[in-house]
DNA sequence: AAGTGAGACAACCGCGACTGT
DNA sequence: CACAGTCGCGGTTGTCTCACT
């Protein structure tokens, strides 16, 4: 037994919506919002369509607030540099970047700028292909992060999120997006305390970080201010990324063969000690890159999460 | 002019998380 | 606490457009 669908497949359309569907969708929502139920709303204005593919239409084509075009140098940088902090986590590179969709990060991700920094090549760099259990975007990660001249500097940034709040107050702060749709995508969820297994897709980052830890004598500070993600995209160079977008990176790449080649070491030697090492992370600190190893874990000291 | 392939964009699907009862 | 309904996200697939042969 599966998961009882949401709608009833048979009655739904599906495919392209007619501009007729659009105009009733929108005059709906101008003038009454979503009403807090996306399933009961289709009904409500007759059409025959599921509720999540209204929700999916208003927040990615028909909301008025929504940017059109080709995405400028500015926006391509940093969804670079969001993408090697925090991965494919679409939503919040999107809630950085007004008028832009996750949809539209996303497509633009895989269609141009993936292009862009590696080139036409579909494979990985062949000395990645020695870390098999790892997953694509994390290998894409780990490569973006050599081909920039400070392998993981995005581990010496003590603030890889935007802010942590405690838990009851999970809301992120005005100061990313005044856009209340994006606000609304920024929930932070809770999750006190989650276990990964070796192979999901933060292996990069926490071996990394890992690596950070135990290379400053295991000293690691979690901090709880309020700055936003510009601490993480400050922390890349911003002129590399443009060399890698914008101009021939093939000397570049050579340049930091060795930082890259040095960076995978490293996470070697800490895959080797998995197994005996449990990671965890602190409520709030969803992202990977964020996670401690309890070598690091008494720096936390006057923290005091939920563990 | 027709066929074809690539690129861009739109939409769907499945799943985990959240929320109310 | 359990359960069902809903939301939101990321990955994937489908469709359309356009350049090229």
């Amino acid at each position: 037994m599966g998961r009882a669908p949401c709608c009833d497949k048979a009655i739904v359309k599906k495919g392209p919506w007619s501009p007729e569907e659009d105009a009733k969708l929108k005059a709906y929502i101008e003038e009454n919002g979503t009403g807090g139920n996306w399933i009961a709303l289709p009904h409500k204005i007759g059409l025959k369509r599921c509720g999540k593919s209204c929700r999916l239409r208003w927040l990615n084509y028909l909301r008025p607030d929504i940017k059109r075009g080709g995405f400028t140098e500015e926006e391509d940088q940093r969804i670079c540099s969001l993408y090697i902090s925090i991965g494919s986590r679409w939503s919040i590179i999107a809630a950085q970047l007004p008028g832009r969709t996750d949809n539209d990060v996303k497509n633009y991700w895989n269609t141009k700028l993936q292009k862009k920094l590696f080139g036409k090549r579909k494979e990985p760099p062949l000395h990645l292909n020695h870390v098999p259990t790892l997953p694509a975007s994390a290998l894409e990660r780990m490569h973006l992060q050599g081909l920039l001249s400070s392998p993981f500097s995005f581990c010496s940034n003590p603030e890889p999120w935007p802010n942590h709040q405690p838990p009851g107050d999970r809301s992120i702060l005005p100061s990313i997006s005044t856009d209340s749709t994006h606000q609304a995508g920024f929930q932070m969820r809770s999750g006190i305390l989650k276990s990964e297994s070796a192979s999901t897709r933060g292996e990069v980052e926490r071996s990394a970080l890992a690596f950070h830890s135990a290379s400053t004598g295991g000293s690691l500070s979690v901090e709880t201010s309020t700055s936003s993600f510009d601490a993480v995209t400050a922390d890349l160079q911003a002129d590399e990324l443009d060399d890698l977008l914008y101009c021939n990176h093939s000397s570049s790449f050579a340049g930091h063969q060795e930082h890259e080649l040095a960076g995978l070491d490293c996470c070697r030697e800490v895959f080797r000690e998995k197994e005996s090492t449990d990671w965890w992370i602190v409520d709030g600190f969803e992202d990977e890159s964020t996670m401690v190893s309890w070598d690091s874990a008494s720096a936390l000291g006057s923290q005091e999460y939920d563990v």
